[in-house]
DNA sequence: ACTTACATGTAAGCGGTTACATGATTAT
DNA sequence: ATAATCATGTAACCGCTTACATGTAAGT
């Protein structure tokens, strides 16, 4: 349902292609709000069908033609008084959890690369919010850009994400620390089980 | 597709009937999977059905008969399967977010209220979060705990429940903070659109 | 008197996911 | 040669959300 004010909050940013969106979403919305490209086009199709946005279409000679789209004014009111309206309690799914969840009765050893594996990925992620972070910044430095930048809320967000991905990493390290000392017993467990070594 | 996962994870604690499922759901797992009451009840439908987790329907006198469900010898071992695959990429859906994303063009004054309600909800559910870290240590230090105790997984899972409130409740301070400023530099922008005071 | 806890359920509708489809261009 | 980028779209299905419905008992 709110998929809706997600896009409108993008489009702030300027025109942009569903293709665009899909990127803006991948790269940076997506700390905050995850969404596939087709979820982007039906949307971008209702919001133009009601007027929040407005559609032209390039023709581009070679490559297929695109839809760009911008905010309207109706639109921009609808985003406006969306923000003064109660926010849903935030919702999070994540199946690495589930599964360092019931890492002892599972694959201990598969459940340690889950979590590496999303390490990496987060050091990904960060590299790419640093470089958001420095674009948004123009130059300026940070206390100057809060004080005098035109709009702030795409930093905080951006901040937010960054947080979010720099406290995973300092929970990962934690998680593979413990579970390497639970393989090493369950190792060393099985030692005394068929005789230790004296 | 995987609150079924959820679910059997959740059922490692032991016997449980929807209504508790509900509670736990709300109380702790909740930090990496949220599930509406209604959902729980269709799930564990689905997974009586299946076989991988048994019920038994306890009757009440005072009360509604409830259905106790356990997992099953197949559900377990399907849930130690689940840990072994890829797990899925986080999905996040937060509106907060989007309405701090868009407070330049919206309503600063009721974002940042929403800013701190859920500072205060974060504070709650760190009290009810340190509530649940003691009854797991059950009387352990953490040390203690983690080279010895049965099953880390919950407190690992809940240890990331932790960090992301406490990083919540930073990265609101700094929102408070930036937003604050923004507000008095309207403010101020405007006396001086008016005149300002000698 | 009112609210919260207990304990489940149906049904409609919307939103999200996945699979499939097309087709040129640019980079490795 | 192969993969990635650009650029959209349809259709089917599954999952999730919301509203409604029921009824007792204990606590404030």
């Amino acid at each position: 349902m709110s998929l809706k004010y997600a896009v409108l909050a993008a489009l702030l940013e300027g025109e942009a292609s569903g293709y665009d969106l899909a990127k803006i979403f991948d790269v940076s919305v997506s700390n905050f709000w995850a969404a596939t490209p087709q979820q982007l086009y039906r949307e971008l199709d209702r919001l133009a069908a009601e007027g929040l946005i407005d559609a032209r279409v390039v023709p581009q000679e070679r490559r297929p033609n695109k839809r760009m789209f911008t905010l309207s004014e109706e639109g921009r009111a609808d985003l406006a008084a969306f923000t003064a309206k109660q926010p849903k309690p935030m919702a999070m799914r994540d199946e690495l959890m589930v599964k360092v969840q019931a890492a002892d009765v599972g694959d201990l050893g598969a459940v340690r690369e889950h979590v590496e594996e999303r390490m990496t990925w987060a050091h990904g992620k960060l590299a790419r919010y640093e470089r958001v972070r420095r674009h948004l910044l123009g130059g300026l430095g940070e206390d100057e850009f809060l004080a005098e930048g035109e709009r702030v809320g795409p930093y905080l967000t951006l901040l937010g994400g960054i947080a979010l991905e720099e406290e995973y990493l300092r929970w990962g390290r934690r998680v593979l620390d413990v579970l390497e000392r639970r393989a090493a017993r369950a190792a060393g467990a099985s030692d005394q089980a068929s005789g230790p070594v004296s």
